[in-house]
DNA sequence: ATATAAATTTAGGCCGTCCGAATTTCCAGT
DNA sequence: ACTGGAAATTCGGACGGCCTAAATTTATAT
């Protein structure tokens, strides 16, 4: 039987690390040399953390072979991850960030706002469902709404589509898409692409814009 | 020569420790237990951090005589207050919260928050000059309007006067003295008052209130 | 002047978080 | 089955920040 994870309370890096493990979590276990990239720091603190997290129940860990959260690792990490989408939403909405800005502050205030604060801006925003990035805002009981995306690349040629998720953190490639129209809620529809991952053009605010094939795969659409 | 303490950034509890040192300093230097009392810390706890921040130019320490801030950490402990009550302000007036939940809130919050984040409330605020307890908002210069402030014990009697400051942060004192009408700009009046600093009467909001004199104290009014 | 009390500092420990270096484990290719 | 290299872990050390207990300094009272 493990603890109670709840009589541990998480620490700030704790807090980063089950949100940055819920990000990498897909099929597999997630590998510690994963988890020090993201969070930039040396697989030898990674492992040391890792070892306090599953002692407190926030994840379990199989030597040599990685971690999966439990379910209580997973709460809190949807919780953050709740914190820090809603956190940016106000940023934007309210207070004139753009969104190639909000990151860096959410990942600090995620750490620093009370509960009743995250529900107050929701309230506020009307409980918003997706951020700036269209990424999906997970209500307090872990759900959220996942839309089925079809990336630019995969789209057919001459439908129009809604621009819904920009999945790149990058400041500077969001300042380019942002230019350039790409943004959720944007109307888009594919002219051509040529083969081999090469350029794609695109149709968006009555212009055409030609952008690389990696980019454009960051390009999420929902029809309609 | 102290190093420059820009090239040492303050930690949270670094920040914590200078806002409560600006706040205890009045003529002659602050002494350890009034900041470990204030911090609700050990005093050995204090020496230990005095010497950092002394070593680190934001403060000069007179072993066993006390602490004065350095041009540099009083700079440091304002900016800290300034971001304290605009939070405060911000979280009063944009997301709900009463003025006796607001401390906690700002305490943790302070820390987080960017120079960006600040000038964008402080900005949607209109500049506020006071926080919702009435406390003077530091200008990023440092500045700060003080008014001339008369205690309620101290009014002359049947004189009208605007209720303009509240210096308690007890939150169980806050919303006894809200429930009784005695917010910052409410008009009010000495009525009469017992000797002895005895209970204290007050004209306030078409009723009369008798108060403790202790809490009437810490009342803070102005002209007109 | 001296004893006592109060304030302060020092000493020694603990915990969380990070690192580099050394070691162990795992796996793929021979 | 063996072995080299990649991945993960452990180890030792650092620092911040807190604690208690002990030692030291300063203030006060007789
Ligand atoms: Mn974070
Ligand atoms: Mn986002
Ligand atoms: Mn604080
Ligand atoms: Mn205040």
């Amino acid at each position: 039987m493990t603890r109670d994870p709840a009589l541990e309370p998480l620490t700030r890096s704790a807090e980063d690390y089950l949100k940055a493990i819920l990000a990498l979590s897909g099929e597999a276990a997630v590998s510690t040399t994963q988890i020090a990239q993201r969070l930039e720091l040396s697989p030898a603190s990674v492992s040391g953390m890792i070892r306090r997290l599953s002692d407190q129940g926030w994840l379990e860990h199989v030597p040599y072979r990685g971690v999966v959260l439990t379910d209580a690792g997973r709460r809190a990490a949807l919780r953050m991850v709740r914190r820090h989408r809603l956190i940016e939403t106000y940023l934007v909405d309210r207070l004139g960030f753009t969104w190639d800005d909000v990151h860096e502050e959410a990942e600090r205030l995620e750490h620093a706002v009370s509960d009743q604060l995250v529900d107050r801006m929701a309230e506020a925003l009307g409980h918003p469902r997706f951020d700036p990035h269209g990424d999906p805002i997970p209500r307090s009981d872990g759900t959220m709404d996942i839309p089925d995306y079809v990336a630019v690349p995969d789209l057919v040629t001459g439908e129009p589509m809604i621009l819904h998720r920009v999945r790149t953190g990058d400041a500077e490639r969001l300042r380019y898409i942002a230019d350039a129209g790409l943004v959720p809620g944007a109307e888009v529809m594919l002219v051509s692409r040529e083969p081999f991952d090469g350029p794609v053009t695109v149709r968006v605010g009555g212009g055409e814009r030609v952008i690389a094939h990696d980019l454009a795969a960051m390009l999420l659409c929902v029809r309609e």
